[in-house]
DNA sequence: TAGATTGTTAATCGATTAACAATC
DNA sequence: TAGATTGTTAATCGATTAACAATC
């Protein structure tokens, strides 16, 4: 059977066809990152292909699981050959939305605030830190790599004059929360806290905490366990 | 019947006795330091009493899943009343090895490391952060809050003399395997890796990365689901 | 055609949570 | 005793993975 390009088209096995998707699974959400990192290293070294056995070796994860978590991509696959590394990379970033670029602020400009805006690689990665602020008077009006520090007071103004999305809380623990609070007032939907406390948030607002101390206490009880002589289950990620 | 000290004790309900018990599941495992971080919290406005239903809402969890997470512990809750906040923070530190000290050492004194060094509280927190090396040799010699930074030449010898048990790698993703390799020879245990790449390490030893790329990646996800007016599930959190 | 690898099914495993008897 | 809350069971849900037909 030929193409014959009378009739209304199908697009029965057009790949691009509307894709109408189901939730992809959260589990797969969190590992897709690293996929894209990984298969990002592959480019720099000039490989065209990879298998899921290969990305799975590279990624410490089972092969099955790789092409479970791509599927929900699309079936970008060659049977027989694998993927191929620059297509999936496109594909990856348009499912996590990397296509666009997502405007960030960065508050509190102590040590890690600015290490995060400085060398946090958010800006090169689309999440351009278009602006830090500080409380501490002494410290607005300092220079934070290309970005002077700003006054907290003019943190609500800004984010919804420049329709800011998402907001890293690099304060301290007793501030969070009020930080957070004027964030959301403000149209923010997304945060990445690193400061040791549970925030309280409305529905639909997406917090993700980086708790340095909770990691390491994790790593304690393995540590705790490896000295009671127990086999350590080959590895934690997060 | 009251209590006849002749025959042999079988301590049928001494809550002491010898627990022989079985593995925690790791997702709870992962909550038993928010537990820990809000029952301190709770300490300090002098509550000496919490139930399941408070730390829930604080956790923002179930109250099922708070209770199941504390039972792996021991049963330590009196019914109709709820759980003691100090006694639970000492189960909790005593089941994740909390109250042992962990010595850590951080690898990379640029922005980041320092940031750890100085800021992370690790030391305030049970992981006493003893040596800060880098192989930069203009940074070698320089202060970091009380340390000063090391060659990382010395790294090996140091982790074997000292017993380390802890990494924690602060350095450039070209350099975090060869570090890596490094600490294990050298007998360490534990990494807590903020290199965006996935450490290839033996079977045994326990890795938790720290990508803050990732963390974004999966905020953006949510944004542009947001974007596209789909329903958020409420939170999700590391 | 022979060999390789995907995409998907189905079995299994682990995590979550509603429900409620036990008990303070 | 009445009210509250734990500890645990069992149902359910979601994640993982072995296996294999499809197919390059």
């Amino acid at each position: 059977m030929t193409a014959l390009n009378k009739a209304p088209q199908k697009n029965i096995d057009d790949k691009s066809a509307s894709p109408r998707r189901r939730r992809i699974p959260s589990a797969a959400v969190n590992r897709l990152p690293v996929y894209l990192q990984i298969l990002t290293d592959l480019q720099l070294t000039e490989t065209s292909q990879v298998s899921s056995d290969q990305l799975a070796a590279l990624a410490n994860v089972n092969a099955a699981k790789v092409r479970k978590d791509l599927s929900y991509l699309g079936t970008y696959g060659t049977r027989g050959v694998g993927y191929e590394v620059a297509f999936l990379i496109y594909q990856i970033k348009r499912e996590l939305g990397l296509l666009s670029q997502w405007k960030t602020i960065v508050v509190g400009a102590g040590n890690l605030g600015s290490a995060i805006t400085v060398n946090g690689g958010f800006t090169s990665r689309g999440f351009p830190v278009v602006a830090i602020f500080d409380v501490d008077p002494r410290k607005v009006g300092t220079r934070v790599g290309d970005l002077s520090v700003r006054n907290l007071d003019e943190m609500k103004d800004f984010v919804r004059a420049n329709g800011v999305h998402i907001g890293v809380l690099a304060v301290p623990s007793t501030a969070a929360q009020s930080v957070a609070d004027d964030l959301i007032a403000a149209g923010i939907g997304s945060l990445l806290n690193f400061a040791p406390v549970v925030l309280t948030t409305p529905k639909g607002v997406t917090v993700r905490n980086v708790d340095l101390g909770v990691e390491l206490q994790i790593l304690g009880y393995h540590e705790q366990l490896r000295g009671q002589g127990v086999t350590q289950p080959s590895r934690v990620t997060v």
